[in-house]
DNA sequence: ATTATATTTTAGGCAAATCTAAAAATTTAA
DNA sequence: TTAAATTTTTAGATTTGCCTAAAATATAAT
């Protein structure tokens, strides 16, 4: 009944690949695991076997309910570990995620929803992605746009930063920019769509409209 | 250059049987590691091939100094997490061994300093085990005796049980005596053996010679 | 609609970590 | 000190997860 380490990464990456595009193919599925597309249909008559994946060769594949009560699982262990990692441990959310690869495949479902507890049952983790709860269920999000769209002079918080490379961090760090910043846009250029904005009621930037595109913002909450 | 799970486990056992008996024996490990001899002589050929073990077919074998690094390395993770799930997960001692077990496999170096550090640099686990720090050195630990080896009327502390089972640690919990607790021998008797002792300055109660035996004190500190 | 291209699968292999059964070496005991 | 018992090692398989190269199928393009 136990999943190895190997099969949960390919049911959590099928898991992504499905929230993304909707569909998943082998190759794509063979990149994001570096791996090869002969070793993903290998994988695939086994996951099938075991009923996590509903597989028909030539046609296609999908998770199936279990794949994906399970791959939920892996994402809320990473997810709450990074929580720690940055809460408690006092790491930068740009160098949590190797770490959390390992720590999401530990066994112990009473280990993880005592850590969820002892981390306060945080929602999101530290990129801004939503934390499932212990039964798997992902309590609803507040809506998440990026910055571009947001209307000039209206204030909002950021929520997340998307793709997270270590050279945007490093840029937004500079700018005091980071997940629970409040944003008003003050001046939008068209010339090269980059923003003027107010940050934390205070000093104003002007930020790229590439640096802006993976800045999520919400202006509830 | 990265040593397997299953490797790993077979170094931090010879180092275990080691400093319990001073040599290994491959039968003995085969049955610390729950696998068969053959097994063991096959890892015995990989592990000397990497300089972690010195072997000599038919003649024994024992850890290389690169060997003995590698396995208190895994001991010092083992039992940090010992300390976080204890302290901060609120587990009981008995619970967390397993655990330990899959946390102490990680492999993130600085992952395991700043969880040190967190803890605030403990100097045993919550049974009574020493902790090596970074650099893999134990710091001497004060001298610990059997409770039946204490003398009458000395008080001392209780710095370990050994071993550690379910049911000692029931019988233990209900008599309120844990790592840390003050105990004074008042009577020994000889017949069956059995201590009067005091409790923290409190309460008086008996333990039969079977549970003294398994109690470790200091009187220092 | 047929060919060309791209995707996916099969076939056959490899390395790691285990196993069983049998052989070899060592140790113990008569 | 030789025979018996024990320990350890070898030989040969198995499973898992991956690989390459070649074949099968599906998709796109003329």
């Amino acid at each position: 009944m136990k999943i190895s380490i190997s099969k949960e990464n390919h049911l959590k990456a099928i898991f992504h690949l499905e929230s993304d595009h909707g569909t998943v193919t082998t190759n794509e599925l063979a990149a994001a695991l570096h791996t090869r597309p002969a070793s993903i249909t290998d994988m695939l008559k086994k996951l099938q076997k075991e009923g996590l994946v509903l597989y028909e060769r030539y046609k296609g594949f999908s998770l199936s309910q279990d794949g994906k009560m399970a791959a939920v699982q892996i994402i809320r262990n990473h997810r709450l570990w990074e929580c720690f990692l940055v809460d408690h441990l006092d790491f930068d959310w740009s160098q949590v995620h190797e770490m959390a690869e390992e720590l999401e495949h530990l066994t112990s479902r009473k280990l993880i929803d005592r850590l969820d507890f002892f981390l306060g049952f945080p929602r999101t983790d530290p990129h801004g992605d939503p934390i499932p709860d212990s039964d798997g269920k992902f309590t609803r999000q507040i809506a998440q746009i990026p910055l571009p769209n947001l209307l000039t002079g209206k204030e909002a918080t950021v929520t997340a930063i998307r793709p997270q490379t270590d050279q945007i961090l490093e840029l937004l760090q500079h700018k005091k920019i980071k997940i629970g910043t409040r944003i008003t846009i003050r001046k939008k250029f068209d010339f090269d769509d980059s923003l003027e904005i107010e940050v934390d009621g205070g000093a104003s930037t002007t930020v790229s409209a590439l640096v802006a595109k993976n800045i999520y913002v919400s202006v509830q909450k």
